[in-house]
DNA sequence: ATGTCGGATCATATCCGA
């Protein structure tokens, strides 16, 4: 069973490059971020044409989460209690025996900015919300673009930007207690030592210098990480392909035993 | 090089956010 995530950077504009991508690796479930539209425009007839089921948590221009399967899904969570005025940011459903969150994290723009604090208080909710609706042996998968680079290994230039945002103390506690909520950073449990990255800033040719952050996560319950066998980031999917152009963010996957 | 994208708008050029 293979479970991805994947900022899309605008399904309108990404629609026919995740089509490519979903055949190509024909994950079982899939969270999306930054969809830029609202619900009643979701490709819904789109999506299942390629054999998907989906649900999605939207907005207008900005934000917005979703849950895709292969199997029937069922709504569990939209919006993150009390910061829904952050945006669009937290989907959770439930396909089979498995419990998936679609989470777009905000981004808090520099440490001097309102946003900021924000986005310090976000987490702690978020933080809330999982440990108040977590159930014991439950498979779960926490998901999505957290804006968090979580050690100096995931950034591309740690010793300029230790301190700045995506790198602060701050930042690394709350996504550090996400951890100590019993949840597991399934690609990185697999590649301990290895510096790879989700994101590249489309400005300044960031993906062709390799200056790049991993800030994409498949957070395991414990159940889900027992069964973990593989974890990959999809980085020739941040590559134009067939003239289309790639979202600023890697797919990011694990494969799970039945 | 703040060098690129996606989306919105008092739209065909300019802004905002990332």
């Amino acid at each position: 069973m293979r479970v991805a995530t994947w900022n899309i950077n605008g399904m309108r504009a990404r629609l026919d490059y995740l089509l490519i991508w979903l055949g190509d690796r024909r994950p079982d479930l899939v969270a999306l971020q930054e969809l830029k539209l609202e619900d009643e425009r979701f490709p819904h007839a789109e999506l299942e044409a390629a054999g998907y089921h989906a649900v999605s948590h939207g907005q207008k221009a900005w934000n917005g989460v979703a849950v895709l399967a292969r199997e029937p899904l069922t709504v569990e969570q939209s919006g993150l209690p009390g910061q829904e005025e952050l945006g669009a940011r937290l989907i959770t459903a439930a396909a089979g025996d498995l419990r998936l969150t679609s989470l777009y994290c905000p981004n808090g723009k520099h440490t001097g900015h309102e946003d900021y604090p924000r986005k310090l208080a976000w987490f702690d909710s978020l933080a809330d919300h999982l440990e108040a609706t977590a159930a014991a042996g439950t498979a779960a998968v926490v998901a999505g673009d957290f804006n968090i680079c979580p050690t100096p290994l995931d950034s591309w230039n740690e010793k300029a930007l230790t301190g700045s945002i995506f790198h602060t103390g701050e930042e690394r506690q709350r996504f550090r207690r996400l951890l100590d909520l019993g949840l597991t950073d399934a690609w990185r449990s697999l590649h301990p030592d290895r510096q790879a990255f989700s994101w590249w800033d489309y400005r300044a040719g960031g993906f062709h210098r390799d200056q790049g952050l991993r800030i994409d996560f498949l957070l395991a319950s414990p159940s889900v990480a027992d069964r973990l066998r593989g974890a990959e980031i999809d980085r020739d999917y941040r590559k134009k392909k067939e003239g289309l152009i790639a979202s600023d963010h890697a797919p990011v996957w694990i494969d799970l035993t039945e």
